[in-house]
DNA sequence: CGGAAGTAGTTGCCGCGTCAAATAAACTAG
DNA sequence: CTAGTTTATTTGACGCGGCAACTACTTCCG
C-alpha cells in the first residue's frame, strides 16, 4: 500500500491543536447553552438562520445547509423546537413536498433570552484568546475548510 | 440586562465560518474513519495516544486528558475498544483505583491500518486548503482556544 | 396521459455521549 | 483505628444523531 503524503511537523503540531479544539470547543458552547437556555449549539443555530430572515421563515432543505446539519438532524430539530412552541411547520404552498419553518413570537423571545449569555461565551472562549489579527487568518481559514465535501467526494 | 459587549463585524465573521467548520469537520472525518476502519475519530485519538507511549499503556484518567475526552466517555471508549480487542483493562499496582489501558498487537494493527486512509482524509480537507503560513497561524490559533474549561468556569 | 426518476421530508432502529449516582480505593485527621 | 473526604472509574437512564427505508409530491419524457 502506497503510503499517502504524510504530515510533517508544523502541519502534525496544528492537526493537534486543532483536534483538541474540534473536540473541546463544541461542547463547552453547547453546555453554556444548555445550561442557561435547555438549547443545544445547533438549536440555537436554527432559531438565529430563522430569525435572520424577514419572514422568519425558510424550507427545510435550505435551513438544514444553513444550520450545517442533515436534513434528518433538522428533522428532529425543528420538531423539538415545534414541540416547545418556537417554531412552526407548514406546507409550501407552491410545492407540496416542502415544509416551511416559521419562528414564533415564543421562539424570537427565547433566542433574544438565550443570545447575551451564548455570546459572551463565545466571546470569552474565543474573541478573548486571539489577537484582530488572528481573527483575520482564522475567517480565512475557517473559509477554506468550511465545504468538506467539495473535495471529499471525488471518489464518485 | 446589560448585554456583553456584542461581537464586530469580523469577529462575527470569523464566528459564522468556524461554527460552519466546528460542525462539518469532525462529521467528515468521523465518517471517513467509521465507513473505512469502523473507528470513530475518538476511537482512533485513543488507539493513537495509547501507540505514543513506549510500553504502550496509559491510566484512563491520562488517556482521557490527552484524547480531549470526558472521563465516561472514554470509559465507554476503551470498553468497546477491548470488546473488540485492541486494548486491554488492568488495574494499577500501585493504585488500585485506576486502570491501565494497554494496546495490544492487534490494536496497533488495527491502527497502522486506519492511518493512511484518514491521514490523507486530514490532509485533503484540511492542509491541502492551507498555505503553509495559514498552516502556522492555524497552529497559534488552535492552541490558544485549545483550553475552553480554564476561563469557562470562572462562574463557581 | 402514464410510468419512471428525482426531490423534500420524516421516522425506526441502533449506537453513542452526557449526567448523575454508584462503587471502590486512598488519603486525612482525630 | 475509623469516620469523612477526595480521587479513579464505571454504569443506568435517557435523549440525540446517523443511516437507510419510507411516504408523498413533482418532473421528465415518451
Amino acid at each position: 500500500m502506497d503510503e499517502p503524503q504524510w504530515l510533517n511537523a508544523d502541519e502534525l503540531d496544528a492537526w493537534k491543536a486543532l483536534a483538541g479544539v474540534l473536540f473541546l470547543l463544541p461542547t463547552a458552547l453547547d453546555s453554556q447553552l444548555q445550561r442557561d437556555s435547555d438549547l443545544a449549539m445547533a438549536d440555537y443555530m436554527v432559531l438565529v438562520m430563522l430569525s435572520e430572515r424577514d419572514d422568519h421563515c425558510m424550507r427545510m432543505s435550505e435551513l438544514a445547509t444553513s444550520a450545517s446539519t442533515s436534513q434528518s438532524r433538522l428533522s428532529r430539530i425543528v420538531a423539538r423546537l415545534e414541540a416547545a412552541g418556537y417554531v412552526t411547520r407548514e406546507m409550501a404552498p407552491d410545492d407540496r413536498r416542502a415544509v416551511l419553518a416559521t419562528l414564533t413570537e415564543s421562539g424570537l423571545a427565547k433566542l433574544v433570552a438565550a443570545a447575551p449569555g451564548h455570546v459572551s461565551q463565545v466571546r470569552r472562549l474565543i474573541f478573548d484568546r486571539l489577537t484582530p489579527a488572528q481573527v483575520l487568518s482564522l475567517n480565512e481559514i475557517a473559509r477554506a475548510l468550511a465545504h468538506p465535501d467539495d473535495h471529499a467526494a471525488c471518489d464518485t
